[in-house]
DNA sequence: CTGAAAGCGCTAACAG
DNA sequence: CTGTTAGCGCTTTCAG
């Protein structure tokens, strides 16, 4: 069916390995023979098979990227960070979507491995129920890394890298103190038992006790279906249910937020007059919003980098001694989503 | 290094042709025979190497999208709508975002060919200069559906479907028109001589006279370099240095309404007291932006099914006969972005 | 029901 | 510089 480099070295008149040869420009190959090859090949329509050359040479020339949900701004934007930092270095990506869904994650995981992908670079939902697959990845030389590493991972060998998001949170905090609020509300969508999400906590809690806030559980506000916009829409009536003196609320991503702030609005409330809000993420929807959002930004551009450098580095310098965990900063940008309470 | 079916069949005694059916369950194997070639698979950790199934097979069971940019929330709606669809089928996707680069876009589509996808899906900026990569598709036996097929595809054997947005169009202007607009904006950012955005603009001008507006190229504003965001929010200044008595605009597509807005927020304006919008395509950021956009409606579930359905079918059917073509409707959503203009 | 043998399209020693 | 030979890991006839 497909024209193959025997076809071709069948009408060159000289054997499929020349052929090879020339096609890809590395060996010696005389200049006439070449260009003859690739004359033909090009008359014919020649195409290579990837899928041959993956088998022979064991290299996919693929960087898996495993991701919760693409209609999260958040997301297309490493992805693109990272899709833009790969083709230079002739690497092809191949996204995958579970969209928030721990079977698909796994799955897909699976599915990164039986392709044999060159690597992997992986966000995921929960670290816990997939170690015997991140331990799987570093058994097949299959360096992975995952974005947003909790802290304990026990003797489970990844590289990674995590938001270091006391500062952020501290700063956030601060500048809601500073404008007056006092009941202020971390909000989010995350699973029952996240990773991630835990780690803020601690920060939350340190930040508020030094701002002379008092600390309790009811300042977390969760509520989780897998559908971030819909659940921040729900959050704003839940939040202000059980705790209606809230002014001012910290969304855990931009996409919930944008979902809270539909909530809110659709509540009357309008922002910053009657609440205050802060993102997380900084995505465009935060510096496009028509109050735009005051957000603890994450570098998604160094987050990216990372990735790429850390992954790319292993690969091909074969090092596979220790692993690798780098912690990222995260800092408040101040918009015009938060302002001084409402008095009285 | 990674384990084989050889090995699987050396340690159950047995050939590996065995341990291939076994694990597949297909052809009819003891049962004995069976379990316990999937116990040793298990304990040895076995896992099918996909690139091998592949060249043997020759089907790769994956299905190419290509999509402009992943950070337009249409694209991502439309690619999460399609992996519903294919999942249950049994394929996998492979999402490509050419980030409306033209050259990438090329590149994205020839390495669909040599990766030997079963079918592609993809939505292009141009048509024209594709032809004859769509020509080689179709010799390929490689099933190619294009999203927003032009009218003239010339003797190009593809399949595709096609928004017809007169309807749209017209619901869009009689709407304004009744509100009491008469300066009306068509704007948007689209290349130069992209084919699509060409069909519109004969609905536009036709439902322009039909509403009693007097038609000319001023009523479009093009705007393009390539970031719809960047695109929008320019775009304000330059729809009102042009044409200050500009009451109502329609805006392309929703990211470039998101930056639209953006640009229209900054000089002042609001929306819709000072100006009316109308976006396309109906995302989230229609339906939860602060004011909800009235928006000309695609259908994105419709778009996914048919694209879906047409490419298995001709995959599991073989039928290469005649091309399809599918015209899709859409359909005005009123909301709260569009009301009447300041008088005076 | 099971095994032996062939080969998918390509690359890579190893000889000339 | 070029050709011969041998697989990569798997599926698939074709005989037992």
């Amino acid at each position: 069916m497909a024209v193959t480099i025997y076809d071709i070295a069948k009408t060159a008149g000289t054997s499929h390995t020349t052929v090879s040869r020339a096609l890809r420009g590395n060996a010696k190959i005389s200049v006439e023979v070449r260009r003859n090859v690739q004359r033909i090949a090009a008359e014919l329509g020649y195409r290579p098979d990837r899928t041959a050359r993956m088998l022979k040479s064991g290299k996919t020339h693929s960087i898996g990227v495993l991701l919760p949900d693409f209609a999260n701004p958040f997301h297309t934007e490493f992805l693109q960070a990272v899709q833009r930092l790969c083709q230079d270095r002739g690497y092809h990506l191949f996204p995958v979507d579970y969209r928030n869904d721990e079977k698909l994650e796994r799955q897909a995981l699976e599915h990164m491995l039986e392709r044999r992908c060159d690597g992997c670079i992986a966000s995921l939902m929960r670290f816990e129920p997939l170690r015997d697959l991140l331990q799987e990845f570093w058994d097949s030389r299959i360096p992975i890394l995952v974005a947003g590493l909790p802290e304990d991972v026990g003797n489970t060998p990844v590289d990674g890298y995590r938001e270091d998001f006391s500062v952020g949170i501290r700063q956030a905090i601060e500048h809601l103190v500073g404008l007056g609020h006092r009941e202020i509300i971390f909000a989010g969508s995350w699973h029952e038992d996240a990773g991630v999400a835990g780690d803020r906590f601690e920060f939350l809690q340190a930040a508020y006790r030094d701002s002379g806030l008092t600390w309790s559980h009811d300042r977390i506000a969760r509520h989780w279906t897998g559908d971030q916009l819909a659940d921040g829409k729900a959050s704003a009536r839940i939040i202000f249910d059980k705790q209606p003196n809230t002014t001012a609320i910290l969304g855990a991503n931009d996409l919930f937020c944008v979902g809270l702030i539909r909530g809110l609005t659709d509540m009357g409330m309008s922002i910053p007059a009657d609440v205050s809000l802060i993102g997380t993420d900084d995505t465009w929807t935060a510096r496009y919003w028509p109050t735009p959002l005051t957000s603890i930004s994450q570098d998604t551009e160094s987050q990216a980098t990372f990735a790429v450098e850390t992954l790319l580095g292993r690969l091909e310098s074969h090092q596979w001694q220790p692993s690798q965990c780098m912690t990222l900063n995260s800092e408040l940008i101040i918009r015009e989503s938060t302002a001084a309470p409402r008095t009285g």
